[in-house]
DNA sequence: CATGACACACTAGTATACAAGTGTGCAAGA
DNA sequence: TCTTGCACACTTGTATACTAGTGTGTCATG
């Protein structure tokens, strides 16, 4: 169980402001995003100057984004950013998958009436977002779906995991292109999944999650196939 | 997803050997077994000297498993053995249980003759441990059936991320008192899983799994109320 | 022109020095 | 005796210096 979740809530309490959390946070961004790319070489030197610190946090930011996966570090001769292997972007899908479905279950069970308005708000805001192409709102309020309901269903340390454990597929999601109508399934999927929770039918919330988790997982192939020079193996 | 298997298998000295793995594997060992007690204080300085390396690396084993939720590191003020908190070890037994279950469906789907006989022989050299009273066989033995079974399934990098989930379990299991029977009730419900797999019977295995590892849990709260000076919350 | 050896610049791993902050214990005063 | 305040030792965070090893570009040679 990660004690420190990538993003955490309490890290801002922490005493003074450790300048590596700095580091780590934008180079997180920068290899999700795409805008370090597979098999780009970064150096603690180099990354060092650019933010004004020495090599001392830099190395610690590196070496926490090796231990995601999202980094490779190869002694004495350097640091690439690690390219997209299939198979733990299929294994992050797959302990998603088993994760979300469960808890989901979960949440129809548990969702009092509270929860249900809080779900509605959020899906109120997804389609505002929508409707104003604010994609990356509508980015954020996806993952804020996702992770309210397994607050819902009491497990908040499962999205704390799922945090790092997504990475691999986040890094996938980017690389696709946003069409107009993927949006509106993504979003009629999100209304489904609500609608079966706050009818506490379980069964149904779970195949709701299932089909989303998989719908999004099955673009993984051709984006792989498009940006064949990112992936490995 | 953990690219680093947080317990190499033979990392003692290949190649160049870095320090910093020693003393991971050292510390963490030590935290696992109960040698060094929650609540205890270490510092950097002194694992240093003990281990006859400067800072630097120690510190890299430090920021690992405080990731993990071993240690606890308090800015300025010291580095200590985190206390085992009931959440975080109940969210360990719903994550492992979760993937588990899954897995082992998987398994009882997928398994062939060859993946029964390894089965088979798992449970041999289990019988064999327990006659001899070779404990430490024996829980090794217990590990390796588990990271078979979901082998078996297709899924080795679930297992991975189970090493450092089930750190939290682990760290409670040390604490209880190891009687005869409580090793045959083990071995007993192991091999009703393997049985279960062995004659593809999904669900059967399943609910074998899940008894299994309730069982374990069922004697946390115990555990507990007896060594309540280690837990927090 | 092709090829091979070698110097060099650059990498991460490690050690050490310095900075900022915290808790404790002792001493001085009431 | 009790309280208060301060000095000091010790902590982690950060910066810098040094080590060992790797890849590459260049220059000399066939």
């Amino acid at each position: 169980m990660p004690a420190t979740p990538p993003t955490s809530p309490v890290s801002a309490f922490d005493r003074p402001g450790p300048r590596q959390h700095g580091v780590y946070d934008a180079l997180r961004a920068a290899v999700l995003s795409g805008d370090m790319r597979p098999g780009e070489g970064i150096s603690e030197t180099r990354v060092a100057a650019r933010f004004g610190v020495s090599r001392t946090p830099v190395r610690e930011a590196f070496r926490r984004l090796a231990d995601e996966g999202l980094l490779r570090i190869v002694p004495q001769v350097g640091t690439f950013v690690a390219p997209i292997q299939l198979s733990a972007v299929a294994d992050s899908q797959f302990i998603r998958e088993t994760l979300e479905c469960r808890t989901v279950r979960l949440a129809a069970e548990r969702a009092g009436e509270a929860d249900v308005a809080a779900l509605a708000g959020l899906m109120d805001r997804q389609r505002a977002a929508m409707a104003s192409a604010r994609h990356d709102d509508f980015f954020a309020l996806d993952e804020a779906l996702h992770a309210e309901l397994i607050r819902i269903a009491g497990r908040p340390a499962v999205w704390d995991l799922l945090v790092t454990v997504k990475a691999q597929l986040d890094r996938v999601r980017v690389l696709s292109l946003h069409s107009e109508g993927w949006a509106t399934m993504i979003l009629t999927q999100h209304e489904r999944i609500v609608d079966r929770v706050a009818a506490r039918d379980v069964a149904g919330a779970e195949d709701a999650m299932r089909e989303h988790l998989r719908t999004v997982f099955a673009a993984v192939d051709d984006i792989a196939q498009a940006n064949s020079h990112f992936f490995e193996k």
